[in-house]
DNA sequence: AACCAGGACGTGA
DNA sequence: TCACGTCATGGT
């Protein structure tokens, strides 16, 4: 690190620059209410939006985020998705229509996305807590009360639907970064954000395609041991 | 057939 | 605080 400043270089920024040159940009989060159009012919099964950080630009766009986010949770976007499918057919995702709907058919929509007993509740915590928010910002305190919601979690919904500046750490970042030698193995979530945050300035679209970048670039380069990031070790000399 | 997936919660040291 | 078991389906 220190090396690195005295280069007047910046190692966090070279890594993201580098993701950014290799894959691109992500479009992340991904939304099926998008555009007002029907959502099973515009799918956003493929749902991403590359280079557009306005969204989402409603409430129930940012409700729709806090859904997957709870979804997604130790699961494949895919099984999420898939899920969030079954929800809007039944829901329209509507936060209403989710407070009523019936607990057996709520969890057999969302079979697919596993844990789903817990992930039931959870929906509908995250809603009761949507409601009252009133289409007011949440504190990253308050949304952590809301049962189901970790830091992971908290983060996401802040930085993809409110687009507040929270660096979100998974469990792709640690994997990376202890990798290249920056954490240990096991490091406490709030060391690595913290990492992050004050490496790079605050910028929401930055952040958002940050962690999506590393959630790309860790499914095809850190899902098997041994890992071989031929990628960005050469960024380290030292490795 | 074990292992992993865009984690979080509850429990007992 | 911390280490560990638990939750569960779906794909390799």
């Amino acid at each position: 690190m220190i090396k690195a400043q005295l280069k007047n270089t910046n190692i966090f920024r070279e890594i993201f620059d580098k993701l950014m040159n290799h894959y691109g940009m992500q479009g992340w989060w991904p939304l099926i209410n998008f555009n007002g159009t029907n959502p099973t012919k515009t799918c956003s099964l493929q749902g991403y939006h590359p280079g557009n950080y306005e969204l989402p630009e409603n409430d129930l766009q940012s409700y729709e985020i806090m859904l997957g986010a709870i979804l997604t949770q130790n699961t494949k976007w895919k099984s999420a998705q898939k899920a969030l499918f079954n929800l809007y057919e039944i829901t329209r995702l509507e936060p209403q229509n989710i407070l009523i709907l019936r607990e057996d058919i709520m969890k057999e929509a969302i079979r697919c996305a596993g844990f789903f007993n817990q992930k039931a509740e959870y929906l509908k915590r995250i809603t009761e807590f949507f409601l009252k928010l009133e289409g007011s910002t949440p504190e990253r305190k308050e949304i952590l009360r809301v049962k189901g919601v970790g830091e992971e979690t908290a983060d996401s919904i802040l930085l993809y639907a409110y687009k507040k500046p929270e660096f979100v750490v998974d469990a792709y970042t640690k994997r990376i970064f202890h990798h290249l030698g920056f954490i240990k193995e096991n490091e406490k979530y709030r060391v690595v954000k913290k990492l992050f945050e004050s490496n790079l300035p605050q910028a929401v679209p930055l952040f958002q395609e940050y962690h999506a970048l590393l959630v790309e670039h860790a499914k095809r380069y850190y899902t098997k041991k041994p890992y071989q990031d031929e990628l960005l070790t050469d960024l380290i000399p030292n490795l």
